[in-house]
DNA sequence: TGACTATATGCAAGCAAATACATATCGACT
DNA sequence: AGTCGATATGTATTTGCTTGCATATAGTCA
């Protein structure tokens, strides 16, 4: 919340976004592909994270190759073939990154609460 | 920096964004917007501050209006005519509204920092 | 060995956002 | 009264992103 009824900017908030870059000023992976990367941890395929997130598989495909390719190694390890027609797991880099990134946001959230209340106290005078 | 040479995430950088938002999830103004509010209260003008950022004045024209729009209030005061054609100066909400932001960035970054340091360490092994 | 379904990938098409273009208004100063 | 330059705003155009479509590949299980 941002403030008490009818100051200035009640029902206004202040939102934050975390990701990755490389030193060329582009975005390696952000809150968007991270989802999709927990979505194939928790469901086995990226047909299902993507459809989880509502956006296409082919849409969700390139999200994942574009990562690979800027980080340089593999974040899912892929599978086709099988009666279910193949899945996605992660890779322990993969793991690894969604875990890092997940603590990376608790404590995000933490640290922009008081910072966040300190702001709104300031401008809603 | 990300990490020892060599290591996984070496010139991968964390960064972060933050912005207003209102109730339905519209965005206010987030770091664009800032900029150009900060720099007319440093040149006077709209254009100037446009013409700063490398931004046509139709854009930041109505950046303005959709802040201004959405927050019920206004940021600056715009003049009209005379022989400089008209200026722009920011209103007290605005002065108010930059000088927090600025403190919040800067708190922000101190934050961040542990946090970056720590997501490295977790994730460079 | 045929069916099933997810991965893999190019290409066309559709859409929304950014930018450009064009034009009007205003008022202090000369 | 005429000039000048910034504010003000609608419309057109471009562009980049998404989605959709189409098609190929793979391998397990019945």
């Amino acid at each position: 919340m941002a403030g008490p009824k009818g100051s200035k900017y009640y029902d206004v908030f202040l939102k934050f976004n975390v990701w990755l870059e490389n030193t060329g000023g582009e975005s390696i992976l952000g809150n968007g592909k991270f989802e999709l990367i927990e979505g194939i941890d928790q469901l086995g395929s990226l047909k299902a994270a993507a459809d989880k997130l509502g956006i296409s598989y082919r849409k969700a495909w390139g999200m994942i190759r574009d990562a690979e390719e800027k980080l340089g190694f593999c974040l899912t390890e892929k599978h086709r073939g099988g009666q279910h027609g193949g899945n996605s797991v992660l890779t322990e880099e993969g793991k690894e990154l969604i875990e890092a990134y997940k603590e990376l946001l608790i404590e995000f959230d933490e640290a922009i609460y008081q910072i966040t209340k300190k702001f709104f106290n300031k401008v809603n005078k």
